[in-house]
DNA sequence: CGCGCCCATACCGTGTGGGTATGGGCGGGC
DNA sequence: GCCCGCCCATACCCACACGGTATGGGCGCG
C-alpha cells in the first residue's frame, strides 16, 4: 500500500466519481481505476459501488475513510516536523520530542 | 513516500545498520541505502549519520522515529478494520466510527 | 598489518505505474 | 424512441522505479 493510494481513495470518494477525482489528482481516468483496483484487491474488499452515476462508499469504504484521512495527515505532520528539525533550527528543538502516546526510550 | 520506505527507516533505526535492517526485511542492503537516500532527499534532512559501524539517528531521524512508528500502526488498524467490516461481520459494525485520535485497542 | 564489517556505486532485468485509445452501460433531453 | 453525454472498465504501450548481483572504499579491531 502507498500513500498515493489512501490520497486516491480519499479524493474519489470526496468527489463521488472517478473521472473527478482523476482531474483534481491531475492523472487520467485509468490509473486510478487500477489503483483502486488493486487497494481493493490488497484489502480484500470493496470500497466503493460503481454505478452508471460514478461511485458510492460501501460499509468498508466508509469504515476506511477517516482513518485514510487521519493517516494521510499524520504524515503530512511527520514531514513538516523532520523540516524544521532537519534545517537545524535550533528554536525547534523540542520538537524532537514528539506529541506521541508514549515516548518508547529507544 | 511510501510505507515501505517508513518500514525500512524503522527497521534501520532499530537495527543500527543497514545490512542488519536488509537482512530483517528480506531484502538486500542496496535497495536499503537507495530507499533511505531517497527519504532523506524528499523530506530535505539526514536521518542517520553513516560510520563505519553502521548508522546513528540525526535529531531529524529522532524527531521521525515515533511519528513513523505511529503511522505504520495506523494504517494496520485501518487495514484491520476494513477487514473487518468489508467481509461482512455485522457484530463489528460499529467500527465504522473509527475511535478518536488513538485507541489502546491493541 | 591483515581481516572483517559496513556503506556506496555501477549495472542489469523485471515489474509497476501512467498515458492514449476504445468499448459498454445508463440516464436525460428532445 | 433516439441521440447524446457522462462514467467506469479494458487493452495496449512506454518509461520510470524497484530489486538483485557484483564490486569498491573506508574504518576499527585483533
Amino acid at each position: 500500500m502507498s500513500f498515493d493510494q489512501l490520497h486516491s481513495f480519499v479524493t474519489i470518494a470526496e468527489e463521488g466519481a472517478l473521472v473527478r477525482a482523476a482531474r483534481r489528482l491531475h492523472v487520467s481516468q485509468p490509473p486510478l481505476t487500477r489503483k483502486l483496483r488493486s487497494l481493493e484487491d490488497e484489502l480484500g474488499a470493496a470500497l466503493f459501488e460503481r454505478t452508471a452515476r460514478g461511485v458510492q462508499l460501501t460499509p468498508a469504504g466508509e469504515a476506511l475513510l477517516p482513518r485514510a484521512r487521519r493517516v494521510l495527515q499524520e504524515v503530512a505532520e511527520a514531514k513538516a516536523a523532520v523540516g524544521l528539525v532537519g534545517r537545524g533550527d535550533g528554536a525547534k528543538a523540542q520538537l524532537t520530542a514528539p506529541p506521541s502516546p508514549r515516548s518508547p526510550a529507544r
